[in-house]
RNA sequence: GCGCGAGUAGUCUAGUGGUAGGACAACGGCUUUCCGAGCCGUUAACCCGGGUUCGAAUCCCGGCUCGCGCACCA
């Protein structure tokens, strides 16, 4: 791979935040060209899992407060209690050193670090003491409103917007499983060490889609689009497999259809979008990696020259985040789900009588009443034996009446399941990037040309007057503002001989070069170039936009458009 | 957060205590200019702060950033 980042500063991909002040790890900022293409791969993105699926998008802020990340176990998980020597510096998350050197498992707060650190005397490998244990939270936390305010924190994942608004979703669907909501947007994460680029920032971009389902119906309608699909898996056990995804499924090696579904479809994504077949894999968490909500996740793989990093994580949550916020909230999260035939059950029930209660019971009278209701088990001696508020009672049938009919069940409330493809955008922008950027020789002159599928360029369309004067400028401005028209980003430029132009355009990825040249003036054909093998073709004015778009739509040759030129 | 190395125009780089140089890029001009042509001209830099010194890009300290290793990565 040629040095890909001197290109991507200099000609405006990506550049470092805060440059002139010095600048601040864990920050990029996307320059013209790199915000053009992760707005493209957005678009796709969209295209992929949410106009072609059962699907929403939503935006929900990106600072939460605490109680979201409470009940979502961010506050308690995301926490770390860190212990750092006093001699050598060194830091350590208190639980594993804990459990590492006692075998102790602990609970991640800091009284109870503390308290085993000095019972059992414990030291840094290099002998040291530990300083006193510390909380290091990986969420930047803020206030909301003035004075001491209420605490919130800018959102780890912009999932939990997604949870917290199910009730209107699930209202939105119609009550009717599966459904998918999704959400593009920022996350922050206050990295210890944000390393290597865009690799691990601290605010970052996501692209994450929360697929609700039936938890006994793991399928999709159109697996069979991927049955046959395959793309290296590597399961837990760090095996490689290369089978087909149907395959995996019925093997075991992926929990079920739908995830296998979504690997199916993750993979077509990002190959869409311009990531190397051949550097893409799927790998299963190992059972220690997976996060506190996850049951089974699989994470797609970029190869890059970081090694292979993750672009995507696909998890199966289970009914981990519902359940939670329905706790922690008293919203009832669930959904109902009709019976196919509605079930004729007989029930019987106990209705008190307010009559006799309240006189009896006084305040005490409405808990009774609920114990009564709730009441399941027998009559012995024409009384039933309840408990309110710890105190044992005996109760008459004076104080009840039993009803006992035939009622029908239409069916049953469940929580959902979600599989959660969550994306990297960042990490993906990147990778692309790489996996584009090659050298090759051009009359015996070599060239650095950026490979990007043609729908993801940023800049689409470079129209270029041959000679830069009249009237080659006049007609290049002319061309230029009817392909603006049309909806292409196209860009004009007279500036340096026309071969530097071109070498131009072929290191920012535009996959098409318009010349306007001699002959343009004789017959009003202008010349389309195609960046990956320079080659040329001679087309009618007239007919440009058209076969623009088709180019631009497509992987299709430029020869199949018109005549080749020179 | 620890350790090692590095930071000079937009980019790459020379300069090791005494006037900060080059290449490429960019911009303007000349040249009927289809694959980084040539010529002339222009713009443009010592990461930040402190110290040592008559004098610091250079030496020392601290910070920030980048790279690598360790730790961390819900």
């Amino acid at each position: 791979m040629a040095d890909i980042t001197e290109m991507l500063i200099r000609r405006g991909y990506l550049w470092q935040s805060f440059e002139i002040y010095g600048g601040m790890a864990g920050f990029v900022d996307y320059g013209p060209l790199g915000n053009g293409l992760r707005r493209n791969l957005e678009r796709l993105w969209r295209e992929y899992f949410v106009i072609n699926e059962r699907a929403v998008e939503i935006d929900t802020p990106t600072i939460g407060i605490e109680e979201v990340f409470i009940a979502s176990g961010h506050a308690s998980s995301f926490t770390d209690v860190a212990i750092e020597c006093e001699r050598c510096g060194k830091i350590y998350r208190a639980d594993h050193y804990i459990k590492e050197k006692l075998g102790i498992e602990t609970e991640e707060t800091i009284d109870f670090a503390s308290e085993v650190l000095s019972t059992y005397d414990v030291r840094c490998e290099c002998g040291g003491k530990f300083k006193e244990p510390e909380n290091f939270n990986l969420m930047f936390s803020t206030k909301i409103g003035p004075g001491r305010g209420k605490d919130g924190y800018l959102r780890p994942e912009t999932a939990q917007g997604i949870f917290i608004d199910f009730k209107r979703l699930a209202d939105y669907f119609r009550e009717k499983l599966p459904f998918g909501v999704c959400q593009i947007g920022r996350a922050y994460r206050n990295e210890i060490s944000p390393r290597q680029g865009v690799i691990r920032l601290r605010e970052f971009n996501q692209a994450e889609l929360e697929y609700f389902v039936h938890p006994g119906e793991k399928k999709h309608p159109n697996f069979q689009q991927y049955k046959d699909f395959s793309i290296k898996l590597v399961d837990k056990m760090d095996e490689e497999h290369n089978i087909s995804l149907g395959e995996a499924v019925e093997k075991g090696i992926i929990a079920h259809e739908l995830l296998a579904y979504f690997i199916g479809r993750t993979a077509e994504f990002l190959i869409k979008a311009g990531i190397k077949k051949d550097k893409l894999r799927f790998r299963q968490h190992k059972d220690d990696e997976r996060a506190h909500y996850a049951e089974d996740c699989w994470d797609a793989e970029a190869y890059t020259s970081y090694g292979w990093i993750e672009v995507v994580g696909i998890a199966d949550r289970g009914d981990y985040d519902l359940t939670r916020h329905n706790q922690y909230s008293r919203e009832d999260l669930s959904i109902f789900i009709p019976y196919v035939e509605p079930v004729k059950i007989k029930v019987k029930r106990f209705v008190p009588k307010m009559s006799s209660l309240g006189p009896k019971f006084r305040k005490k009278s409405k808990k009774v009443a609920e114990a009564i209701e709730n009441y399941s088990g027998e009559i012995s001696d024409g009384k039933i034996k309840i408990e309110v508020e710890g105190e044992n009672l005996e109760i008459d049938s004076s104080f009840f009446d039993i009803e006992e009919k035939e009622e029908t069940v239409y069916g049953e409330r469940i929580v959902p399941h979600v599989i959660e493809p969550s994306f990297g955008l960042d990490r993906i922008t990147y990778a692309i990037l790489e996996h584009s950027f090659e050298t090759d020789v051009v009359d015996g002159e070599e060239r650095r040309v950026l490979r990007l599928k043609r729908w993801m360029a940023p800049v689409q369309i470079a129209v270029l007057p041959l000679l830069s004067r009249e009237p080659f400028l006049s007609k290049s401005d002319e061309i230029a503002l009817k392909l603006k028209e049309a909806g292409f980003y196209t860009e004009k430029d007279d500036s340096g001989s026309i071969g530097r132009r071109y070498r131009r355009y072929d290191e920012i990825g535009t996959p098409f070069c318009i010349t306007i040249d001699h002959q343009t003036f004789e017959d009003s054909t202008v010349t389309i170039r195609d960046r990956d093998t320079t080659g040329q073709i001679r087309v009618n004015e007239e007919e440009l936009e058209s076969i623009i778009k088709q180019l631009l739509e497509s992987e299709r040759d430029l020869k199949e458009f018109g005549v080749p030129f020179k």
